[in-house]
DNA sequence: CGCCTATTTGATCTGATTCAAACAATGTGG
DNA sequence: CCACATTGTTTGAATCAGATCAAATAGGCG
């Protein structure tokens, strides 16, 4: 069943078309698993790393504080991301990765990497593409923060996550884990964590979702998409899942 | 002189270096030149584009709109830019580019682009390290607009303009060409028109700027600079230019 | 049980929006 | 070269979405 796949080529095979020859290069990548507890910085702004992070299992987060020490939250990340793949092309960390749960991850050499791209020069243009679509989720959100309201930009969190998240076969009757706090919300949609809870209500109270224990339950797609204005273009999902 | 070498070349170099073979290269790729006018879609959300865009002259942007009508500005283009490089690997437009002035525009096939990078894969580097910078100030803005006030925000968005300008030989005397509106300024921080001007007059006041006929002046770099927390880490200008 | 963290509620405040109008600059056609 | 239209900037007043502050409540867990 696809939930027992690796993360990393579900991931892969959400955006693209991938090979045996290259799925099986993936699954030979050298690297070093290690759980690690929540609240845990993986990469911090600043550093220049010598190996990518790649989520095996649990939430995690990029961000950085303003001098005033404000955060803001530039992408959540759920398994099979790579969330510091930019580090192979930029030396310089310019934000931080946390993890917001226990997580198991994946260290990779760079090295290792940059030996499979060569190896396999399709590959770098699925992770080319990926940082891409990593880039257009951050257009979309930028468009939410600076455009739209405190409703519509949960809702349409709701809806990216829930797409993300089935992706990655982690979405059974319309619930998928969702095990972040109201303040880690609002420090990504640029809201504070007591407007994050007005607005939750107010979707709670239209029968859009339910968010308890660490799951969203969505109830009503159509009503959820509308007040979220969600169109999922941008997440470039070409190759969808097959229904279960 | 900087100024009259070839833009792409000029913002290539900006961000990393380039042997001269694969100058040459860049400077053999076949491209159709055309004037635009101003407030012209060179491509539209939606679009499947055969071929890419390279600003040669003028300012461009790229944007979405709510279903509201609001806009949000994604990113400023200036000489040297791809903006759309990203079609090489997605193939729908998750959203638009438009000229803000007259641009002198150089359309590439993505045919002739994939031969090059075919033929230079450290190209393939290059041009993915700069998608990679384009998404790290996506992440800026965000920072700015879900957790910074206005000032800072405008400050930081001069600051930006200026470090990227002068990267591709426009900057003289403290001074860059800076043809946008308080309105798309606005459009581009998440602000009203209405309250861009007021947070101008205040910059102007603390004589930290002039932003007259279309260019912008800076007086006082460093009180800039503070006021727009401006770290220019993340613009990844790795090989600064020297002095003139 | 008691501690710590997260959620919820209420009251108040404010940065920024909106609306409306005046003003300035630029360009156009006669 | 002027009259006029158009677009952009500036000012003022009213309003509001969301922030902030403070405190109560609810979970989770050792």
């Amino acid at each position: 069943m696809a939930s027992s796949a690796h993360p990393l080529v579900l991931k892969l095979e959400s955006i693209t078309d991938l090979t045996p020859e290259e799925t099986q290069a993936l699954l030979d990548l050298p690297m070093r698993v290690q759980d690690v507890r929540e609240d845990q910085d993986l990469v911090r702004e600043g550093d220049r790393p010598s190996q990518c992070c790649l989520l095996l299992e649990g939430f995690a987060a990029r961000y950085k504080f303003t001098n005033t020490g404000k955060r803001q939250i530039f992408a959540f990340h759920t398994p099979g991301d790579m969330p510091d793949a930019l580090s192979l092309q930029l030396k310089t960390m310019d934000h931080s990765l946390a993890t917001l749960t226990p997580c198991k991850v994946g260290f990779i050499q760079h090295g290792h990497l940059r030996e499979l791209l060569r190896q396999h020069p399709r590959l770098t243009d699925v992770f080319w593409r990926d940082t891409l679509i990593d880039a257009a989720i951050f257009r979309e959100w930028m468009l939410g923060i600076g455009r739209r309201d405190a409703k519509t930009r949960v809702a349409h969190l709701f809806c990216e996550m829930v797409c993300r998240l089935r992706a990655v076969g982690l979405e059974k009757n319309n619930t998928v884990p969702l095990p972040l706090t109201q303040a880690e919300v609002g420090d990504a949609l640029g809201l504070s964590n007591v407007h994050v809870n007005r607005t939750l209500q107010e979707l709670r109270a239209e029968n859009l979702v339910e968010w308890e224990n660490k799951a969203l339950t969505v109830l009503d797609w159509r009503g959820l998409a509308q007040v979220g204005e969600f169109d999922e273009t941008y997440l470039h999902q070409d190759r969808k899942h097959l229904a279960a």
